[in-house]
DNA sequence: CACGCTACAGTACTAAGTACGAAAGCGCTA
DNA sequence: TAGCGCTTTCGTACTTAGTACTGTAGCGTG
């Protein structure tokens, strides 16, 4: 159990929402959320369970809270560059925080209500590229394509048994027996994936290019090829 | 309380392993993956919560099952068709039934071990790109680019507190606060998302033909613009 | 020195997953 | 018909988890 003593010695540092917050990110990170409980977090912490009760309401509170603790770690965009790089640095950095919390991912679908980073990040965001000269309804449709490829990228990140080494040789054996039931998926296997260089990981950058490249298209004052979105 | 109570009358239809999946995916429709508990489900079921375990292992292989489930009511790609309409169809397909069923989308991150109907449906929709003429690594470019999509899109959907009516004026209020610390937040809001005939759903088809156009672009024997992919 | 606020903790109740083993139903044969 | 054994269902009880309610230690202030 080497469990992380977050305090390295005698003087206790006091509880606080954050460390509660923090402590709870930091066995989320260890163990999955289902390792994230009141009693596993009071032990993290030094303290006992009805002890985090005085800093936040309940464990739904923690929940809330470390997914917008989550948002804060996202590189915000800043409105005034090149919207393209902007919206790059920004996604390669969403990705980056979903790989490194996963199980934020699944909570952002039952969480409500959001954080003040979730808010500020989303502003900020949404700001770039009205800058840029995005319409709002053109804004929205580019947010929506963009977030819904990260987010989505990042669950099939998490799902994924790659671990790059480990499944090599226990896939190859069951991949064997459903050669013949499916072909594809078994060519996909053992001509790409299980490839040496091949790492999933490397696909975001690829299909963001492609859909940078596409909204390109579709701002205005910038005369390119055929418009693919049509402001509406 | 109105569960549904499967069973119509007197004569008691016997458990199966079919009937257990298909009552936790009753329950988890009707008040989210959360509700769904051993015992609400005997309940669902009309039996008592041990009787489950003749049919399956543990709670486990009902979530795995259920998402096997879910997958296998999404339409399948026949390889024989223009893929991009296959394409299409599949997408819009898989995003129904993640509105359907919104639990399942938070679970993928969790369950590692994919049923027949998931990876059927890999097999699928990978041989379709493949019969089309997409290359190994395009054909793996553009599926994780496809299903990142949908995946996000349906986990935004989730995860929006956007009921086109009940928000309304909840949201008004709340933002009219916050209208200064987040103008591009409170401009999207009010100038768009509230407007009339908005609907976050509409976005999909949207951003679908932005990536499909894309990928167009990208396959081998059509002289069209710009390659954005590089076959690598 | 007592009052009272802040911070933390103990006890205990409820809900949920499930191990273990018993029992009920049922078809079959002797 | 009685008995056997397989299939299916269930009762009891143990464990873990969230948390309501209550208690208490520490400490600053009048």
């Amino acid at each position: 159990m080497p469990k992380l003593e977050s305090q390295s010695r005698g003087e206790r540092v006091p509880l606080s929402r954050e460390r509660v917050l923090r402590g709870a990110v930091a066995v989320a990170d260890a163990g999955g959320i289902g390792a994230l409980t009141m009693r596993s977090l009071a032990h993290e912490l030094g303290v006992r369970p009805m002890s985090l009760y005085y800093y936040v309401a309940g464990k739904a509170e923690i929940l809330d809270g470390i997914v917008d603790l989550v948002f804060s770690e996202i590189d915000l965009p800043s409105p005034g560059g090149d919207w393209k790089s902007q919206m790059r640095r920004r996604a390669v950095s969403a990705r980056r925080a979903l790989r490194r919390h996963p199980w934020a991912i699944g909570l952002m679908e039952s969480r409500a209500d959001p954080g003040p980073a979730t808010l500020r990040h989303h502003d900020a965001t949404l700001g770039t590229l009205r800058g840029a000269g995005f319409s709002v309804a053109m804004t929205a449709h580019a947010y929506a394509l963009l977030d819904s490829y990260i987010y989505g990228f990042a669950l099939q990140e998490a799902s994924l048994p790659f671990n790059p080494e480990t499944v090599t040789e226990a896939t190859e054996a069951i991949m064997a027996q459903f050669a013949d039931e499916y072909p594809h998926l078994t060519e996909m296997a053992t001509d790409h994936i299980l490839q040496p260089g091949y790492d999933f990981g490397d696909e975001f950058e690829i299909g963001l290019g492609v859909i940078l490249d596409a909204l390109t298209r579709s701002i205005p004052g910038r005369p390119q090829q055929t418009p693919l979105l049509t402001a509406d």
